[in-house]
DNA sequence: TCCAATATAATTGTATACACTTACTCATAC
DNA sequence: GTATGAGTAAGTGTATACAATTATATTGGA
């Protein structure tokens, strides 16, 4: 299993596990209301059932099985619905982020948000979406840590996760990594600029430009 | 250990412990900062280790400890700021919460919310403040869930946990009990009425206006 | 054939055992 | 005195064992 030659990362094998099963379900590797049966991912997985529970235990918590005492979990996986839901709410909170990030962002986290977007430049030319995909995902976690709020960080990396297919998905379309690539430099200035106006103004468009295309996405896979 | 009185309930272990801790965690029993050992919390519930780490893995996606690899986990209490940026973003949410849940919401859901909010008023009357605030969780509880949506619901019931202790306080203030029952009536009405500005208005009223009482309690108790 | 009752298997829940890592102690060298 | 390092203790990480519960299969009777 090439869960261990990840081990080098310190992550305990619950911690690799729960990202695994947590992929697999946000992928639709694990269909909803499916049952997991902790012995079958133990064994698959090579491991013993301990890690195995307490990657469940995680995975409940973040909503994403539902245990039924004695009998099991069962997978909830996030729905077109629910990815509409979330890109409401997030939207909702990125708002407050902006506000709180412009005012409390480091010297050096600011120059962490321009080294992310120069190699954002970089890979878009190499049209390398995977990296693309990955600086993206970073670009945003640098502003909500910049918010030094421990839940708004909290809640809007979860929201990253649960909508992390479509966002790959909507990235993938055609000119919209261009796009992307514009609204985040749009971001990045106003951040310089200390503008907060401008950077509530340029994530609010950002999100919801991907929740627009990603909407689209839906529609066309689910038809 | 009374813990076992409740395995009626048909909780396990992990639970009833996760719940336990949590609790303590939020009303600082556990304090900031401070350690976590499994074997030590085990012997204290008279459990084995097992259900105990399967719990604390579940405060951890929580945000509530942080887990150090190999070493253990350390607390990560609720402070004022957090419960100040939490209340912010519930506002921002519990907005659109509105707009959903009166647009959803069953006749059977709103059965229930009346038959709590005459419940409140009932123990209002009798100034039992524990049953008050039981009820208060769980009326907002049923808009929640009567949004339709699992992560919405997801969220927001989160956030009640966190500002538990707070709203706790909060109510226990003179006066606060009366004015906060009047609140839930408007809110209240306003979904009898199905009326999604009323009840927007009627809910954010209503949070605002703990958030400011909360906010006096905790310049009162911190200083 | 269908149902109920019961045995059996599968699965979850909890406890224990052991391996591995980190923290601590104390002696030795400088 | 302080630094270094071996040895020990404490604690976490993972595997296994056993108990309790639930699901499945089987059998006997109407």
């Amino acid at each position: 299993m090439d869960l261990f030659d990840q081990k080098k990362e310190n992550k305990s094998l619950t911690t690799l596990i729960f990202e695994k099963i947590r992929e697999d379900i946000i992928n639709d590797v694990y269909k909803n209301d499916e049952k997991i049966i902790e012995a079958k991912v133990a064994e698959e997985m090579g491991v013993s059932r301990t890690p195995v529970r307490e990657a469940i235990k995680q995975l409940e918590l973040d909503g994403l099985v539902e245990n039924i005492p004695n009998r099991g979990v069962i997978v909830k996986g996030v729905t077109p619905q629910d990815i509409e839901d979330i890109y409401t709410m997030r939207l909702a909170i990125e708002g407050i982020a902006a506000k709180w990030s412009v005012e409390r962002m480091s010297e050096d986290s600011l120059k962490d948000l321009k080294d992310i977007y120069e190699l954002m430049e970089f890979y878009t030319v190499k049209k390398d979406i995977e990296k693309i995909f990955e600086l993206n995902t970073r670009f945003h976690e640098v502003i909500y840590k910049a918010s030094s709020s421990h839940y708004l960080e909290h809640v809007l990396t979860d929201f990253q996760q649960f909508i992390k297919s479509t966002r790959k998905i909507s990235l993938a379309t055609e000119g919209r990594v261009e796009e992307a690539l514009k609204e985040h430099k749009k971001i990045l200035d106003a951040f310089l600029a200390k503008d907060i106006k401008a950077a509530t103004d340029a994530l609010v468009y950002h999100i919801e430009h991907s929740k627009c295309n990603a909407g689209k996405m839906i529609e066309r896979t689910t038809k």
